[in-house]
DNA sequence: TTTTAAAAGCGACTATGTCGCATTACTGGG
DNA sequence: CCCAGTAATGCGACATAGTCGCTTTTAAAA
């Protein structure tokens, strides 16, 4: 189960860390130069995040957004901040705001979806 | 735009009442008892959203969840509150607690999609 | 260089959700 | 009560997202 190095790898990761925020597949497919398979892309994608290189995130639309993640690792996971999707100009941003919740007794919570829905900075 | 009276809108929102708790359009469908087209469902619920009597969730399969909203209408909408999603019985429900966030500056949040994702007290 | 298993390509497939259009059936006004 | 207007439904088609099995390719260890 070794990862190996390939030009997919480095060619996905390449566009998501020079866009600066979560992309979706289709998004990547878009920028991507070389032509690369969709499954494969998804691949690529879901790999990424077992090895804690990237993170999804749910957004409204129901697609799966992919962000680089910042201090994880396969076994510890900080993914518990606020994301903002602007309707205007549709790109999907890592917020600093932590996200603090408390359940009721007896739940036990492994995963973090929390996505702001409204307009970005840039589009106001 | 006047809204009818349905047989199809009572049925709908009966099967939602009684479950108590979110529900996805083919589990609607699977616990309804007349035969309703897949379409007219969606179309049924996303009226009900737009009437405050409902509101939707994204989960993390990325698909709609449908709830009832608790003081709602169609102006003054307050579903800034958590939601969890058992992995084990699959059940999505409204949790009270309110979702508190900040934002940098200029922007502009619109709506509001949080969901922890885990195994409920039920299933634990 | 050989080996081997991870990764990629390809095609098929399964949802999920929406839309246009013809038909049905509430409902308010007479 | 009846009719006209129009909201709601059924149906089929469609678009998109994501996954899976299988074959082929290729990275990298031996
Ligand atoms: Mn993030
Ligand atoms: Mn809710
Ligand atoms: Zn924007
Ligand atoms: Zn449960």
């Amino acid at each position: 189960m070794k990862r190996r190095n390939t030009p997919t790898k480095e060619a996905v990761l390449s566009v998501i860390t020079k866009a600066g925020q979560a992309m979706s597949q289709d998004a990547i497919e878009g920028e991507i130069s070389i032509d690369i398979n969709r499954a494969t892309i998804y691949r690529v994608l879901n790999r990424f995040c077992e090895d804690g290189v990237l993170h999804k995130v749910i957004a409204e639309d129901g697609k799966q957004y992919f962000a680089l993640c910042d201090g994880c690792d396969e076994t510890h996971q900080k993914h518990q901040h606020f994301h903002f999707k602007c309707t205007v100009c549709e790109t999907l941003e890592c917020l600093p705001n932590e996200v603090k919740f408390s359940i009721p007794n007896g739940y036990h919570v492994e995963d973090v979806n929390c996505v702001l829905t409204g307009v970005c900075k840039k589009c106001s």
